[in-house]
DNA sequence: CACACAACTGGAATCATTCCAGTTTAGGGT
DNA sequence: ACCCTAAACTGGAATGATTCCAGTTGTGTG
């Protein structure tokens, strides 16, 4: 059995499974990230507040980072665009993103894979991860 | 003789160049800019102070959209940083940034070249460009 | 089953940026 | 040279996303 938890599995084990504590609030905001994939703070809040009525701002604030702290969600950070939440964590892919709509996708690494994960010129940073974004039209917003 | 005016040409040339008007905050902006690469706009509004004395924040924004939508600025958008300019437009480069202390370096694309430019799946995207961000340390952070 | 500390509440604050209405100014036209 | 109009700038208020804070609640360990 593999030490961390499949992310079909239910919230409460991914939670347990890194040592967080099961609150309604953390099961509540990973199921929503799980239904609608690149939810904003405030999609997250709405889903929540479906789910167990009212919930503080703040609540919803501390869950995403205590969630993305632990691994379970990756938070993405679009030039121009409030934060977006997403479950695929741990495996380096990338975004294409709409200019007009501002509606995301997943992308693999493309050629081959990670091809841009080593500049030629690295100023003498130690690089830790390369970040791709695409930018463009979306099928909707290109016709 | 090129239409657009290299970027060490004076800043009164590069703006009559791209059909905007002389103002004593554009060429200050332009200035400040050249001076202190990825500077933020609050930095700009430093030195155009400095130069000039009395600037409004307004103006400083409006300047920044005015050389951005122009090309003679670009604008970077570093997730958790505010925005930042930079001189060197037009050609595709990338950047490394420091988690620590948010130093930028610019990077000119990798591997041969713009080897991330068209992903696998697009998704029925038209994808316009692709921005490549390396997080890090830098020399400084890192030790 | 109690208790300590982590998590949550609600309200105010922060930061970067934008909106707005009124004033000034660059630069083409006469 | 000087008018005049659209473009640029002023200053103050507003916005949106996120965070800070002090007090209350709840999870799960001992």
């Amino acid at each position: 059995m593999p030490s961390t938890a499949p992310a079909a599995a239910p919230p409460e084990d991914l939670l347990r499974g890194v040592g967080l504590r099961v609150t309604a609030a953390r099961v509540a905001a990973l199921r929503a990230v799980g239904d609608q994939q690149h939810a904003t703070a405030d999609d997250v809040l709405g889903s929540v507040r479906d789910e167990l009525g009212t919930v503080s701002v703040q609540a919803v604030y501390d869950v995403l980072h205590a969630l993305t702290d632990a691994h379970l969600l990756r938070r993405i950070e679009p030039a121009g665009h409030p934060a977006r939440y997403e479950r695929r964590t741990g495996d380096n892919h990338h975004h294409v993103i709409c200019r007009v709509c501002g509606t995301i996708g997943d992308v693999d690494c493309t050629v081959g894979h990670a091809p841009c994960l080593t500049p030629n010129d690295d100023h003498g940073f130690v690089i830790e991860t390369a970040e791709v974004t695409y930018w463009g039209l979306c099928p909707g917003c290109s016709a």
